[in-house]
DNA sequence: CGGTTCATGTAACCTGTTACATGATTAA
DNA sequence: TTAATCATGTAACAGGTTACATGAACCG
């Protein structure tokens, strides 16, 4: 259940609405965590219920009030409980991969517009995470030194920037070798 | 609904049971999309009911018989189409990366043992990738041309290496991080 | 007048996980 | 005799996705 912590940590980082919180999951956060607003109201109900998170009702002028969801005590020691608890090293889930293998029974060069375009997505992901590390991190306008806090953040940042590096390069490889079986020969 | 397809796809390399899938799932086709066996019980059920898979009882003695499974003609035609759709290229899911901005709220040294653990699953995963690599695809046994399909395999088998390499610079970048915060200073 | 942003939700469905269950054979 | 391997499943539940729904404000 992993997304009930990564909702703590976020209102730990800032408390905010659940509106708040789906945008959270499209960018910071949601680099590495994903979730949709649909799920996330529906958690937040749920962990407000368990008396892990406090609501405030924020009244707003000129648009729709909102509610303001922060960390309650129970809350922060479930989350301390899981940070203590191991977890499970991640497996990959991957479609593209599926379909590589896939190719042999089709046209591998059918695939070569469908890798080009994912490698237009990691190409841009990582020009992103490349900006956000210059504005938050390491530009000029950043804070220095970082607190423990920014400095995980940072790493964590790292981590995204080295997968979609590698991610990257590895289409290249991927590109190359629908190329060349295209090139060479006939398939199944 | 990639599961499906990843059957389709193991039971075109090779036809078999749901015994057999269960442990390719172990390996092989697993290193990028993992399922149980009662994922893939359920999902075989289904598909040969909707006509994608054909099964032919297998007697045997001294074991007990089994179910071969391969793909029909419409199955074969599912994963044409879907090989020529386009899907969303993937975000990652990484509770690991939550518990590390996590333990800015709590004491980052205490993830240490677990980053390090991580980091043991990763090499093991990476050695295993590089052995059957060599087994597989650039050893002396290795065949050699490789086919269209081998290709393919070994391309998305170079993924899964450059992905476990990646990983274990990262929890090294961690690991260096957490110390480092650990031996300068108090934490939130 | 139409699209986007802010803000919240319900309902149906599909997928994935965990626990339970059976039963034969083979190796230590 | 105990554990592991081969082989198949059911049931309950948790988590994730998609579609539908409402309504004000603001920008062009």
């Amino acid at each position: 259940m992993a997304l009930e912590h990564a909702i703590l940590v976020s209102l730990l980082e800032q408390p905010g609405s659940g509106y708040e919180l789906a945008r959270r999951f499209e960018r910071s956060i949601g680099y590495f965590w994903t979730a949709t607003h649909q799920q996330i109201y529906r958690v937040l109900k749920r962990m407000e219920s368990d008396g892990l998170l406090d609501v405030r009702d924020v009244p707003q002028e000129r648009r729709p009030d909102k509610k303001e969801y922060s960390v309650a005590a129970p809350g922060r020691a479930a989350l301390s409980g899981w940070l203590h608890e191991p977890i499970e090293p991640e497996s990959l889930r991957h479609d593209l991969a599926v379909k590589i293998r896939g190719a042999a029974f089709d046209d591998p060069a059918a695939l070569l517009h469908e890798v080009e375009r994912h490698h237009r997505v990691h190409s841009d992901r990582l020009a992103h995470y490349l900006a956000g590390e210059l504005r938050d991190f390491t530009g000029p306008g950043a804070p220095a030194p970082l607190d423990a806090g920014q400095e995980l953040q940072h790493v964590v940042l790292r981590g995204g920037i080295a997968y979609e590096r590698m991610t990257v390069v590895w289409l290249d490889d991927v590109l190359a070798t629908l190329r060349r079986l295209g090139a060479t020969g006939p398939h199944i």
